[in-house]
DNA sequence: TACCATAGTAACAAAAAGTAAAGTATAATG
DNA sequence: CATTATACTTTACTTTTTGTTACTATGGTA
């Protein structure tokens, strides 16, 4: 059926937009460990510049998958932590680490 | 422990940099329903252009997640198909699907 | 003869991501 | 008292990645 083809199209190009970014699973990978700070997430993540961490915070933020908790300490702390939307993530990341994992040594 | 921080750190880099592209979900999600050739995944896929096709179809075939197989006919015909590699992601991608699914009313 | 089809390729423009630096405000160090 | 360090951003600039458009080959159809 038509309307629904485009519908599945919507589907996976909305999921895309929040988790199809090139830092967002790595980002959400840390905080599944735990609520973590700005400058731990930065150093945790290797590659990761300062700004693209800052914008994909935000992105996810607005797609309610993270939360943001600023702190008014001197100098300023902001804690991020997964939202249930975002915990409910887990299951389908460690899946894809399997995968990975499971290929890594096979072919590439 | 250090070395286990890396090794993780690397398989999600890994993953990420078969599936991590902005076309890879999509293609597969199509593949998903059966073999296709290069133009029904062409129109399949809203927004694709053949260059970022042939790109992203390239980069799947060489880590070995999809199987590409070309006809001698006029004009040329080429079939896409998932190797079992990439026909493992299909719980993954349909867990995305429902994720996505699941929240689309909720919030964006 | 003009036009359609498939599976690409090539040259150029636009958008996204990476880099480097600076701005907050305070508190510790020399 | 000046310097340095801190955490979280923002800005300007450069590089890389994507998108757009036009083009190829060959044969069948109107």
């Amino acid at each position: 059926m038509l309307y629904y083809n485009n519908h599945e199209k919507c589907v996976i190009k909305d999921v895309l937009e929040i988790v199809g970014g090139k830092w967002a699973i790595p980002i959400i990978f840390r905080l599944l460990e735990g609520t973590k700070r700005f400058k731990e997430l930065e150093r945790s993540i290797p590659g990761i510049n300062t700004r693209m961490l800052v914008k994909e915070l935000k992105n996810l933020e607005l797609k309610n998958v993270i939360f943001r908790q600023p702190f008014p300490t001197v100098p300023p702390t902001v804690e991020y932590s997964l939202t249930s939307k975002g915990e409910e993530l887990r299951p389908i990341i460690n899946a894809l680490y399997v995968w990975g994992e499971s290929h890594s040594t096979q072919d590439h």
